[in-house]
DNA sequence: TCTGGGGTCCTTTATCGG
DNA sequence: TCTGCCGATAAAGGACCC
């Protein structure tokens, strides 16, 4: 396998610089409000040299330069671009697995089989995705995909890192452990409990260390990626398992009025998410997440998809009254998502009454 | 007044029918 | 008839990612 992982830089900031050139020289943050909940998505690489990084609240972000200019994000522009990069993509490389709206990988071995020809190519990508887009990418090149993610983010802005086959282990040993995909908060929480900070630590556990550190399959799955190990082969269909949304409230919310009127507005939201793709769902499942961050979720699963506003925001709320009936209290979220996704369109009752199912 | 929104995957526990 | 066990599935929670 010859894969490169593309990450393209400072993606939402990077667009918001293109469609308004002013502000490539101040400080600027996409996000939320700074005076409300929000927090940080993309940072400019100028508002990074005052410490400001993703998922930090924008308050922070504000105390920390008071000159930054918050923009709020434009998602479907970001798909526009993000889009023009990926056709450009393609015409160079035929597999490429999106793997979020600013990365992917690449399989570079169909184009160049020889490993020596891959840096080439890579740049040659790099190269044309900025000409083409005027957006700057980093990519990583290796045998699998967790090296070449690690990679891609060595010498960003522009940069291209290529790790050769068989350095993989000794390319990943010396970098803190949370920078291994897969190693959240809690796991290295955990792992520097016990004294293990890098990777190559974690890639020298023996089995019962693992075992106690990190139980079930994510121990050794991380154990393996830490050596470089990482058969995950490309995954191209790009099929949705669920949609759902949620909301953050300015202020937390008792009021069980006011939570049904959010739980039935984003159920029309989704509804109309649903039709657009002409699929109904099985399983709706409502969220709750109480002022000190614990979240709470209720679902049901019916033996008929829908696709109805009306049927998804009444299940909804009563599946809201329930958990509040578990839990009382202000909260500080609702969200509401359906799952169990089927293509089929909804037969209507009448047509159902109708027309008997095959 | 710290801590968004939209996802995926995995694990544990509850439930139900032989 | 009662009980235990097994397997499948649903529900809930947790961790992680961008």
């Amino acid at each position: 396998m010859i894969v490169a992982h593309l990450d393209l830089d400072a993606f939402f900031a990077a667009v918001e610089e293109l469609e308004r050139p002013e502000l490539a020289a101040v400080p600027l943050v996409v996000g939320g409000d700074p005076k409300g909940r929000g927090v940080v998505a993309t940072a400019n690489y100028v508002a990074r040299t005052f410490g400001i990084r993703s998922a930090m609240s924008c308050a922070e972000a504000l105390r920390r330069c008071p000159e930054t200019v918050f923009v709020p994000p434009r998602m479907s522009v970001y798909r526009e671009y993000s889009q023009a990069v990926w056709t450009v993509v393609h015409e160079m490389i035929p597999t490429v697995e999106q793997a979020g709206i600013d990365e992917g990988y690449l399989d570079l071995e169909e184009v160049a089989p020889v490993f020596d020809d891959a840096r080439a190519l890579a740049e040659a990508v790099r190269a044309v995705v900025r000409a083409r887009t005027r957006l700057s990418c980093s990519l990583g090149v290796a045998t699998s995909k967790v090296v070449a993610k690690v990679a891609s983010d060595r010498r960003k802005p522009g940069g291209l890192t290529v790790v050769r086959p068989g350095s993989e282990a000794s390319f990943l040993a010396p970098f803190p452990i949370r920078i291994l995909p897969g190693v959240g908060p809690r796991a290295e929480e955990r792992l520097a409990a016990t004294g293990i900070e890098t990777i190559g630590a974690l890639a020298a556990l023996d089995d019962a260390s693992l075992r106690q550190l990190l139980p079930g399959k994510v121990g050794l799955l991380l154990r393996e990626r830490a050596r470089g190990i990482d058969p995950r082969p490309l995954e191209t269909s790009t099929e949705r398992i669920s949609i759902s949304h949620e909301e953050t409230f300015a202020r937390d919310v008792s009021d069980p009025e006011k939570l049904h009127d959010e739980l039935r507005r984003m159920s029309v939201r989704l509804a109309e998410h649903l039709r657009a793709r002409g699929q109904s769902a099985r399983t709706v499942t409502t969220k709750l997440r109480y002022p000190d961050f614990t979240i709470r979720t209720r679902s049901t699963s019916l033996r008929v998809a829908i696709d109805d506003a009306e049927r998804i925001g009444e299940l909804a709320c009563g599946l809201l009254d329930r958990a509040l009936r578990d839990r009382p209290g202000p909260l500080r979220l609702v969200g509401v998502g359906v799952s169990g996704l089927t293509d089929d369109a909804q037969l209507s009752l009448e047509t159902a009454s109708i027309v008997p199912v095959p």
